[in-house]
DNA sequence: CCGCGATTCTAACCCATGTTACCGCGCGCT
DNA sequence: AGCGCGCGGTAACATGGGTTAGAATCGCGG
């Protein structure tokens, strides 16, 4: 078996909420993975412009691809979660434009450029599954975009929660309306493009409101409809229904 | 000869700025276009949610994507230029989560998804060109969201004009330090994340500067230092060098 | 169980950008 | 020619979120 193939599952399952996969192309997808590595908390796994030979594939923990400009301001341009292939557009554009850090501590599956290329060539309908990833991991950052350009601070923030409750629940990551967050709010500020002071007072309002409980690594969304309607939520960009390919 | 391929050139350097196309290639990619067709300015090509079962290759004029929110606040979360393949990601996704808009009148080609399928079984190498060219998008979406969560009002629109100048200088379409642009002050706000009033009181700071100069329907950079430098410019996220693949 | 850096939370003040309201020009329509 | 209106441009005022500074609390290493 290959290494990493008990938490590879978590993969499929992301991928099989969009399309159906078969046996075979399964065991495609589980021969990806050369090895599994484990990193720390606010480790950069990938920087801006390196050469890429391989993608990682995170099994667990929680990544974020962030920007910078050279005043010191940090953008994040994509939280993941496990079962997410947070750096496989490496592959065509073999560099980033952004890294990718680490916000706890992760497992991680490598893989190696090579066998995702031996895929391409082998497996035209798997090459048109994972193009359809990274095209949803496309929809996610024009939301992002819709966010910082046109929501409000508190509506940033419920979209946010509203995000991750779902992209979690689909790998079974949330526990009824809880689920872990291990994001202080000095990077949920540079998720949304606000102050560290600024996200604080929106907490407390989201809390004020009786929408969200926030305890150290975990949020409860105590009133759906209220956090869905001040975010103004439409799932449909997070492409969960199936397709065919 | 099929429809469209005396302007499908354009697209050809779009891609021939990033990887080799052979002739073979070249062939199979002028055999998508089943059609051309013509829109005039501020017609919606594409709403968001329809079912696609084509793509539309632009071959002139301009379009943006869009996103509203329900208040009718709206959001462009890329804007295209001849050469661009506004929504081949609808091949894969099957509808968009986006609108698809004309700014100006455009020339388009028509790409049925049946012919994109019979190119991904056939040619693996150009589904990783097309692959790459989503994922070039992606990246704009990023740097996008940069902008709006992090750079000024004045950053914004400096960063805009020096992305748009590249990638008109890409498939020729610069003369000198000029290139038409058909956006209004309205539709600039919607990809700047700007209101009007202030997108105004921004382009009278870059002329009073001299950084540039804005007539109806043309710009031209005066001081492309200044700009890049007010921008925090750095192009490499659009990846204009060559590559394997 | 003490000390200390990291993080949350608060308060006071500030400013970049939003809001509202209006003028004037150019252009197409009749 | 005259009318209407989309668009660029301005001014006066309002505000959401930024800035600065610090207190309170957490959590971990010794």
């Amino acid at each position: 078996m290959h290494s990493g193939s008990r938490v590879i599952g978590v993969h499929l399952k992301k991928l099989r909420q969009r399309v159906d996969i078969s046996a075979e192309e399964e065991r495609a997808i589980r021969g990806l993975v050369s090895e599994t590595r484990e990193a720390p908390a606010d480790d950069v796994l990938v920087r801006a412009g390196d050469q890429l030979n391989v993608s990682l594939l995170l099994l667990e923990g929680w990544l974020a691809r962030a920007k910078d400009l050279a005043g010191g301001e940090r953008q994040m341009t994509e939280l993941h979660v496990a079962g997410d292939f947070p750096d496989l557009h490496g592959f065509t554009l073999k560099r980033l434009d952004h890294d990718v850090l680490t916000l706890s501590p992760c497992k991680l599956g490598v893989v190696p450029h090579e066998r995702i290329m031996e895929l391409t060539n082998k497996y035209p309908r798997l090459t048109r599954v994972y193009w359809l990833m990274t095209n949803i991991d496309a929809a996610i950052h024009r939301e992002w975009t819709l966010c910082l350009g046109q929501r409000t601070a508190i509506a940033r923030m419920a979209h946010l929660f509203c995000e991750l409750y779902l992209r979690l629940q689909v790998v079974g990551l949330t526990n009824g309306d809880s689920y872990d967050f291990p994001l202080n709010q000095r990077e949920v500020s540079e998720c949304l493009g606000l102050t560290v002071v600024h996200v604080n007072r929106t907490i407390q309002e989201l809390r004020r409101r009786g929408i969200i409980e926030l305890t150290r690594e975990k949020v409860t969304i105590l009133d759906r409809d209220a956090l869905e309607g001040v975010a103004e939520f439409d799932p449909s960009y997070l492409y969960l229904d199936k397709r065919q390919l």
